[in-house]
DNA sequence: ACAGTATTTGGCAGTTTTGCCAAATAGGCA
DNA sequence: TGCCTATTTGGCAAAACTGCCAAATACTGT
């Protein structure tokens, strides 16, 4: 595995990693209704509002999801709509995995 | 976020950390291709035998790949191609950052 | 049964991640 | 300016993740 190949799986860990905890496919799921600034979704989560930031500023650096500062709070949004296919598809493997339960069963 | 909602993200967020590692990022692309054993994919990574079956392990429990096993080697094949969708996401993303960041050099 | 190959497991040290608290920063408004 | 609210940052302890070695397990062929 060559330094530039290590590279790319390199870049694409770190979106996987970004996704890679309950509260932030949480914080995802809730950007994509619509935005929230932190309050809002600390409220949601039921963390510690550091806690809550720190996560938020995870996402944002693998640049899934952007901040706006209005007046004084901070609104996130996704980023891009196409996490919301990584989204899909990972629901898609879960799905799999419990049909390949199934079958086990059966 | 109660239990019954708090479970979805969990087992979501289990599938992406399986996801989130070079190496196991790299073991996807290559099972794309076809079924590898555990020494030839030790040989491609460059690392123990050991660190890559954990890391296979890894993998073969989020009920990414499946195993195999003859003779007495143990061949690792795509569980569900619908990874490779997320794969593909991840990619994407990648690609939106990158053009994020030219837009804002321009 | 024995030797040899392929793989997994246990264990340990080093690193990273997580979540809380406290402190710092930023903006709004009196 | 001073106070209040919203958010970020620093720091620390606990937990999780990594990667190596050594040992255990599984299978083949003699």
């Amino acid at each position: 595995m060559n330094n530039k190949i290590d590279a790319k799986y390199q870049e694409m860990a770190k979106i996987s990693k970004a996704l890679a905890h309950p509260t932030r496919m949480f914080i995802i799921d809730k950007l994509n209704e619509k935005e929230h600034c932190v309050c809002e979704l600390t409220e949601m989560i039921g963390a510690d509002i550091s806690t809550v930031s720190k996560h938020l500023s995870v996402l944002k650096n693998a640049g899934i999801i952007s901040a706006e500062k209005r007046s004084n709070m901070v609104y996130y949004n996704l980023q891009c709509k196409c996490v919301l296919n990584i989204f899909g598809c990972v629901m898609n493997v879960i799905q799999s995995n419990i049909e390949s339960a199934k079958q086990i069963i059966e």
